[in-house]
DNA sequence: TGCCAATAGTTAGCTGCGCTAACTAAAATA
DNA sequence: TATTTTAGTTAGCGCAGCTAACTATTGGCA
């Protein structure tokens, strides 16, 4: 701080800071417009992102999951014990190494991602198909630099 | 679930849903990425972005906040709260409405402001510098969108 | 004028998700 | 064989969302 830069030509000095912050404020904003619409399913942000990994990247261990997910070994093992209830997932034993746990997804996991992620993107995928072709394409060359940044 | 779609043209049926997923996803991680960031100062996202509506939104009632942040009355009643316990906001009463409280910044609540998105940012920032030109006006080109898409 | 409905905000109490610390069990290694 | 390392869980904390129910004030209206 203190250097508010009284004058200068710019007031907010960097432009890359400028890009930061807002994708910061949108990203905040969108997920909280998002998350009211996904309750009815009992499936949150956080179970319906880590069932999505689960979904597509195999069975995979606990701790894989949660480097997946950047989250910690516990804060996982809690959500997998939650979509386990739901009847989602399964945890199957590793046959040689018995401190490990793989995470496959049932059927039902499946089936639920498929609809709980319906329900919470359709919102958003209205939204998108209201976009001019030019604005969608755009959206869709910011997309990979944004994976980026959110660090994959 | 089911029409996992052997084999058909596109496998994932509308490319507009393709970008909204990806988008909800990346939201997801680039969120739980930059928390890390910012723990030390006790200003945790949802207080940050509160701050920057009253620093930036001048004097405010706390549903006119609310609705800002998309957050029921009573969550944001109570970050405000907190931010008051921190001497980063105040609450000015309605000389004529005795109903209202209007919450405006005060001198440390600016500083910290500064101080605490810097801290959350720059890692995003360092980032984009890392980026190409044509990237950069790439991502320069998608914010706006993403910020409506975001419901502002 | 005096009552009642509407509005602004708070309090109480619940859930979920993030964390660290501390534990158990199994495997790898010295 | 004894020790260290690794995988995962349990315990317990704080924060942030919500609804329901409450207080206080304002505004309308009979």
């Amino acid at each position: 701080m203190t250097h508010r830069q009284a004058s200068g030509r710019s007031r907010r000095r960097d432009p890359a800071d400028v890009l930061a912050d807002r994708l910061h404020a949108a990203a905040i904003h969108l997920l909280r417009r998002l998350r009211r619409e996904d309750d009815a399913a009992g499936l949150s942000a956080p179970r319906l992102s880590a069932l999505s990994v689960v979904v597509f990247g195999g069975p995979i261990t606990i701790g894989a999951l949660a480097a997946a997910e950047q989250v910690r070994a516990p804060t996982m093992s809690r959500l997998v014990a939650a979509l386990e209830a739901q009847g989602l997932v399964r945890r199957v034993p590793d046959r040689t190494d018995h401190r490990i746990v793989r995470v496959e997804a049932t059927t039902l996991g499946r089936a639920l991602l498929q609809a709980g992620r319906r329900r919470r993107v359709d919102v958003l995928t209205a939204d998108i198909r209201k976009l001019s072709a030019a604005e969608r394409r755009a959206l869709t060359a910011a997309i990979p630099l944004f994976e980026r940044l959110a660090g994959r």
